[in-house]
DNA sequence: CAGACCGTAACCTATAACGTAACGGGTGTC
DNA sequence: GACACCCGTTACGTTATAGGTTACGGTCTG
């Protein structure tokens, strides 16, 4: 369904949290309450955005932990997306 | 942000997709390419849908693999935001 | 009763998120 | 120049979970 490559979101975490507000990963993952190492996996693409995380930053950055999720969703599934032919399955619905 | 327990996405899948067809377990975890087991334990709510499973339902099913895969989401965020007091994260955006 | 089919449980494996600790690169300061 | 300090990343171990294989108890039917 989704049309293109949709960016990592911790990509998306850094440009739009972390260097607008001139944070450092140190800083950035205090306030989290996380270690360095997990947020700066994040922000690297070698992780996702878990569940807890989601909401960890929904606090931290004052918007809607739905957001950051659906993020990673959406990511998750492009990549799944790529693979649609691989899976062999079979039609079940009556349409 | 929401207001109340979502329900698993297995028992939807059960209700709106096993049942009104009649199909077995069996039956369905064969159309969609996975063990008895996996399918078993999605419907009972002991594990959730992957971005690989979406994508299997949005063919059986002819349905999009972004409703199976969002519905897991707000799943799981609802029960992670029920922890939102006991992960000390502190405020970083100007905000 | 014997066999076939069903759903589930037990056991194992692979992947991934996380923390701790160590490393290498800067930037000081004495 | 040597030391201390902070930064981001890497290496390693732990834990949780999706998945397959196999085995079990239950219900049919010949």
């Amino acid at each position: 369904m989704l049309m293109h490559n949709p960016p990592h979101p911790g990509e998306v975490l850094k440009e739009l949290c972390i260097e607008p507000l001139g944070l450092t990963v140190t800083e950035a993952a205090k306030g989290l309450g996380v270690s360095r190492k997990t947020l700066s996996t994040i922000l690297n693409g070698k992780s996702g955005i878990s569940p807890e995380m989601a909401v960890r930053l929904s606090i931290a950055f004052n918007t809607s932990s739905e957001s950051w999720l659906n993020q990673q969703s959406q990511y998750d599934l492009w990549q799944a997306e790529q693979h649609r032919k691989e899976l062999h399955v079979t039609q079940l619905s009556a349409a």
